[in-house]
DNA sequence: CTGATGATTATGTATATACATTATATCCAT
DNA sequence: ATGGATATAATGTATATACATAATCATCAG
C-alpha cells in the first residue's frame, strides 16, 4: 500500500506520514482515513448530493479513490449502516436509505439534576409510602403476577418553593425485595433503584393531562390546568422492576430531544 | 471468567468451522462471532455482573478466551464504545462507564401513518398558505437573516371525522426555494420536504399546553384543553430549513419512547 | 419464450500482521 | 525522595488476505 502524501486521493489534506525533519508542525490532528471516509460520504448524503436511492461507489472503487485498504472503507460504510443513512444489498451495492422516522433521542436526567440545571435549589419531599398486594389495575400497568407485593410511593420534587414535579411510583417486590426496608423519606425512588437494581430496558409514554383536584392540590396550580405527564415502566429481562408517573405542572416544563436522520436500527 | 456450555470458548456454540462433509446440519443461523462477543459483553454489563467502573478483560484475554483475531474483540469493544457502555484508556484497559443521563429513543412516524396505524381514515385539509418576509419572532424561532422570506402553512390532519392535529409550519424560502411553488393543497408539507431536503439535524420541544380560543375552535374542542405540543426545528448543515409546531388535542394523544438499552443509569 | 444452471460480483466476516499513540510503570541519577 | 529518561502495555488504525454468502446476470436446454 502506498499513501502518497500529496495526490490522487480527493480532498486529502497533506502531511501523513511525514514525521521525519520537522516534528513541529504538527498539522492539528488530522481525523483517521476511516472517519475522513465515513464524513465524505455523510456529507454527501446530508447535502443532498447523493439522495435516497443513490447507489454510493462500490468498496472496492472507494478503496482505489481513498488509497487504502477495503477493510478502511468497510469500517466506515459499516457505520453509516449503523446509523440507518446507508442500506447495503449484497451483489448489487450500498444505497442511501430512505428516511421514513425520524428517531429522536430524548435524553432524560435525574430530576434533581434537571432541577439545579435552572439553577434552583432542590428539595424531596416523600407524602406517602405503603406497601400493598397488586390490584387489577396495577397488573394491567406493569404485567405482574396475581399475587405480587408492591411497595407505593407518592413524592414531592421541587425547585425552590414551587412544586416541580409529583412522582408516583410502583416498586414490584419480588424484583426489588429490598424496598420493603426502605422509606424513602430522605432518598428519592429513582435514584435508589438505580444503585439497586441493574435494568435492561424502559418505556416512555408521554402526554397531556389537566390537573385532576389532587393533583392541582399537591403542584399548587389551578384543577385542569394542562400538565406534561411522563409515564414510565422499566423492567429487568422481562421483569418488571418499576412503573413511575411524573406529572410536571403547567406550560413551562420541556422535554427537549435531539435528533439525527434515521430509520430502522440503533440508536448512536 | 468461565462460560462452558460445551467447551474452551465461553458460550461457544458448535458448529464453527466445521464444514467438511455434512453440510445439512446448519444449526439454525448462528450470529457472527463479533456479534456473540458483543452480547456476551453486553449482557455482563445489563446484568450488573460487571457494574460501572468494572474493568473488562483486555483485548488479548478476550482473544484468549474466544480463539479469534484481536480484530474481531476490537470490532465488538469498538462498538460498546459508541453506545456509551464501555470507555477504554491506553495502556490502562477498558471500563464499564459511569451511569449519566438515560436516553431514550423517540420514533416520529409521518402523522399519516400515525393516524392509519390506528385503523382510522386520515384526510389532510390545508387551511391557509402564505408568502412573506420574517418577523422579528420567526427570527428568534429560527435564527434567519434579516431579510429572509418564507412560506407560513397552517392546515389539520383528521382522522375520521375528528381533527387529529394542528400543523403550523413555517419553510425557510433560501433553504428550500421550490416551497414557493408549492400550494400543500394535497400534500401535507412534512412529506413533501422530505422528499425534496435532506436534513441533518432536528430539535423537538414537548410541552402541555390549554388550547386556545383559536386553536380550540379549529380542533374542536373546548378553549384550555389540555394539548401535547410537539415544536421541531429542522435544519440541514447549519441553514434552517423549517419550524413546525404539531397540537394534539386532548388527553388522548401519547407520544412513546422506547429505551434501547445504553446503560444502567439513572431517572428510574 | 421459459426455466434451470452456473458464473460473477459485492458484501460479510475473520485472520495475521504492523506500526502509531498514549498512559503507566520502572529505574537511575541527582 | 525527586525528577526525568526509558521501557512496557493496551488501545487505535490500517493492510493484505481469505473464504463465505447472497443476489444478479448470462447462458443454454427444452
Amino acid at each position: 500500500m502506498t499513501l502518497p502524501p500529496g495526490d490522487s486521493a480527493p480532498g486529502k489534506p497533506e502531511a501523513t506520514i511525514s514525521i521525519d525533519e520537522d516534528r513541529s508542525v504538527v498539522e492539528a490532528k488530522e481525523p483517521s482515513l476511516h472517519r475522513r471516509i465515513l464524513e465524505d460520504v455523510e456529507g454527501k448524503i446530508l447535502s443532498g448530493e447523493w439522495p435516497p436511492g443513490h447507489r454510493i461507489p462500490f468498496e472496492h472503487e472507494l478503496t482505489e479513490q481513498y488509497q487504502c485498504s477495503r477493510m478502511t472503507v468497510n469500517k466506515a460504510i459499516t457505520e453509516l449502516v449503523k446509523r440507518g443513512l446507508i442500506e447495503r444489498r449484497r451483489k448489487s451495492g450500498s444505497y442511501v436509505t430512505h428516511p421514513h422516522a425520524q428517531s429522536a433521542v430524548l435524553e432524560i436526567h435525574d430530576i434533581r439534576l434537571e432541577v439545579e440545571s435552572l439553577g434552583l435549589p432542590y428539595r424531596y419531599e416523600r407524602r406517602a409510602r405503603l406497601s400493598r398486594a397488586a390490584k387489577a389495575a396495577d397488573r394491567r400497568l406493569m404485567e405482574l403476577a396475581e399475587q405480587a407485593r408492591l411497595v407505593e410511593i407518592s413524592a414531592l420534587h421541587y425547585a425552590g418553593a414551587q412544586p416541580f414535579c409529583l412522582e408516583e411510583r410502583l416498586i414490584n417486590l419480588a424484583a426489588v425485595p429490598e424496598a420493603i426496608n426502605e422509606s424513602f423519606e430522605a432518598t428519592a425512588p429513582g435514584a435508589w433503584l438505580i444503585s439497586q437494581v441493574p435494568w435492561s430496558a424502559a418505556e416512555h409514554r408521554i402526554r397531556a393531562v389537566g390537573a385532576d383536584a389532587r393533583t392541582a392540590e399537591l403542584l399548587a396550580i389551578a384543577p385542569g390546568t394542562p400538565c406534561l405527564v411522563v409515564e414510565r415502566r422499566t423492567w429487568s429481562g422481562g421483569v418488571y422492576i418499576t412503573h413511575v408517573r411524573l406529572t410536571y405542572p403547567g406550560e413551562k416544563h420541556e422535554l427537549v430531544a435531539e435528533f439525527a436522520p434515521s430509520h430502522p436500527k440503533q440508536a448512536l
